[in-house]
DNA sequence: GCCACGTTTCCTGGTT
DNA sequence: TAACCAGGAAACGTGG
């Protein structure tokens, strides 16, 4: 089975439509998903720009059902295990950080940071892929890079990407958990390892933050100074992707379907569904069905989600809909 | 430090 | 009466 978000959102749509550049790194939790490109791992990127001539921008969002045959045509050609120089729109093809999360590999853990800018006379504006941090983005955990050649180069230049490699222990038990509530990315369940990893690397991320160009420097490079601009989505897990996972994962039972193709679910358990929001954004017993309620009222003003139709036997309480903003959550 | 986003928290009032 | 819905207001955490 695969989704959208899955197959699309995460490593081509960029590269395609730069507009669809917020989506870039978009969740990949589904273990099939992952076994899928493992075995078709090896196939060239060329393949895959051939794959998706043809395909216009709705195919990257929600409006249309793609067939099985033809997602694994597209996918045959997206991943390549290689890391390799991005200096164009069509670089971003490669696949920038790839895990090794499923299956027992010993819990190593490839992770690779990048930065990506795109020169202004090709697209008219820059374009920034999302960091590490983003939805689903389990680098999360990752140690202090080793070879950290991060933008900015001593030399005043100003390098496309920058890398790096590191390995990270499974901590034993933490399979099971992680197995227990598939649904959940991966950084939701850390080791005490992972913890102070995790803690390492965002020190590692402010002090390079304080490293950062002024606005003179950016100005001389003919660039724009890099940050979140009007209408730019934020990288965070959102609350509608949480539903979405936790609506794709078939061992749950707090929430459920309603009406699948038109995006309609129903919350069973408010309470554990809340509960488990809680855990997810670290803020464990705080977190009630009414905070929860309040956020998702607020998404859908902001069209992550959208009012149920009136009058076609839905129930009127705890049944909501997906709105035009969010994405991935029919199958294909 | 500024700013935008996406909540989180608290609240009042209404509906089922 | 409990649970849920609706939305205002302000604060907060994150990340560019």
């Amino acid at each position: 089975m695969f989704y959208r978000s899955d197959l699309f959102n995460g490593i081509m749509a960029s590269t395609v439509f730069p507009s669809l550049a917020d989506v870039f790194t978009e969740a990949i939790l589904t273990e099939d998903i992952f076994q899928s490109l493992d075995q078709v791992s090896s196939r060239a990127m060329s393949e895959t720009m051939e794959s998706v001539k043809g395909l216009n921008e709705n195919d990257f969002l929600n409006q249309h059902v793609l067939s099985e045959e033809k997602a694994e045509v597209i996918i045959a050609g997206t991943v390549d295990s290689s890391i390799q120089e991005l200096t164009q729109p069509d670089d971003l093809m490669i696949p920038l950080m790839w895990p090794n999360v499923y299956g027992d590999q010993g819990g190593e853990t490839l992770v690779v940071e990048y930065e990506i800018e795109v020169p202004p006379e090709e697209t008219g504006e820059m374009i920034y892929a999302n960091s590490p941090g983003s939805a689903g983005d389990i680098s999360d955990f990752s140690s202090e890079p080793e070879n950290d050649s991060s933008c900015g180069g001593s030399d005043g230049s100003s390098p496309m990407i920058s890398y790096s490699k590191v390995e990270v222990k499974t901590e034993p038990g933490l399979d099971e958990q992680r197995q227990a509530a598939p649904y959940l990315p991966v950084q939701a369940i850390l080791s005490p390892y992972e913890e102070e990893e995790l803690e390492d690397y965002n020190d590692t991320v402010i002090r390079h933050k304080k490293r950062r160009k002024s606005d003179a420097e950016y100005i001389a490079d003919g660039r724009k100074r890099p940050g979140r601009k009007k209408g730019q989505t934020s990288s965070v897990y959102h609350l509608w992707e949480f539903i979405r996972d936790l609506l794709h994962d078939p061992k749950q039972r707090i929430i459920k379907w309603e009406n699948e193709q038109e995006g309609i679910f129903r919350v069973v358990k408010s309470s554990e569904v809340a509960k488990q929001w809680g855990n997810m954004k670290k803020n464990r017993e705080k977190m009630t069905y009414e905070k929860l309620s309040r956020s998702l009222r607020y998404s859908r003003k902001e069209g992550y989600f959208e009012d149920v139709p009136k009058d076609e036997g839905y129930p009127k309480k705890l049944c909501f809909k997906f709105g035009p903003k969010s994405h991935g959550w029919k199958r294909l």
